[in-house]
DNA sequence: ATGGTAGCGCTGCTA
């Protein structure tokens, strides 16, 4: 099963590109974050007619979460559910169960400044996503999250920690909190196949920050262990964030062999 | 040099 996730800042302006890479990638299930669309505007029937069931928690003007399927969508649910949302109101987080896997996706709080209030509750947020999990499931269970999380998990996961000191995303308290994940029982897919690789998979559109190859890996596949050993192969695909109209993330994309 | 680009939606915010 080919599991992938792609920020697409903005489905309405992405949907082409979308539709061309689906071809393409021929992945089972995708997660969509930033589609920036209404729950009545998200193209369902485009994604139909491609052959994927589709669900979606979205708001509008920002944010917004997806999950594409081609091997089935049940049990859908959206946000923390009982839980506290230090985000409330904003739609960062669709779950499903899609080809016998929970799958989660994620759009992190992006935290805007160190030490802000949306830095804190930005931290309070990874803290709820984690008291979710441990509520609401067990490591033993085959669980993904897939998702743009915002942060760089480690001083590999930047192109220069000189640009980004001070700022977000790199900070120790958000590093703690993906270990935290971690912790519960989620391994980084993709760090751990490529251990010593500079691959990224977010370059900021201004600069030329990807033709500079000036990027970050935030967008992360956290699994559990019985879906770690099954991982085959990753990638980030680079072609999607080249060409005319590109997201500013690429995919990420995990392949798992069936179950033993 | 606190820059630069993209999306939303129409003025300035968010990333």
């Amino acid at each position: 099963m080919r599991i992938a996730t792609w920020n697409v800042n903005s489905l309405k302006a992405r949907l082409p590109r979308v539709e061309e890479w689906l071809a393409g990638a021929q992945p089972d299930v995708l997660c969509l974050q930033e589609t920036k669309c209404t729950d009545k505007a998200f193209p369902a029937l485009t994604f139909a007619a491609l052959g994927y069931d589709a669900v979606h928690h979205g708001q509008g003007q920002w944010n917004g979460v997806a999950i594409l399927s081609r091997v089935g969508i049940s049990d859908v649910t959206h946000g923390f559910g009982a839980l506290d949302d230090p985000y409330d109101g904003e739609a960062r987080l669709i779950a499903a169960t899609c080809g016998g896997v929970r799958i989660v996706s994620v759009y992190v709080p992006n935290g805007r400044e160190v030490d802000t209030d949306h830095y804190v509750r930005k931290l309070a947020w990874l803290g709820q996503l984690r008291a979710w999990l441990q509520a609401g499931a067990a490591p033993t269970d085959p669980l993904a999250v897939l998702g743009d999380f915002n942060v760089a998990p480690d001083d590999r996961d930047v192109w220069s920690v000189a640009a980004f000191a001070g700022s977000t995303h790199v900070t120790p308290a958000e590093r703690a909190a993906i270990g935290a994940l971690c912790d519960w029982g989620l391994v980084d897919a993709f760090r751990a196949r490529y251990p010593d690789d500079r691959l990224y998979s977010y370059w900021d559109y201004r600069r030329g920050d990807f033709h500079q190859h000036r990027g970050m890996r935030i967008d992360l596949v956290l699994v559990t262990a019985p879906l770690a050993e099954r991982v085959t192969w990753a990638v980030v695909d680079r072609n999607a964030r080249k060409g005319q109209q590109p997201s500013d993330h690429a995919p990420v994309v995990v392949d798992l062999a069936d179950p033993a």
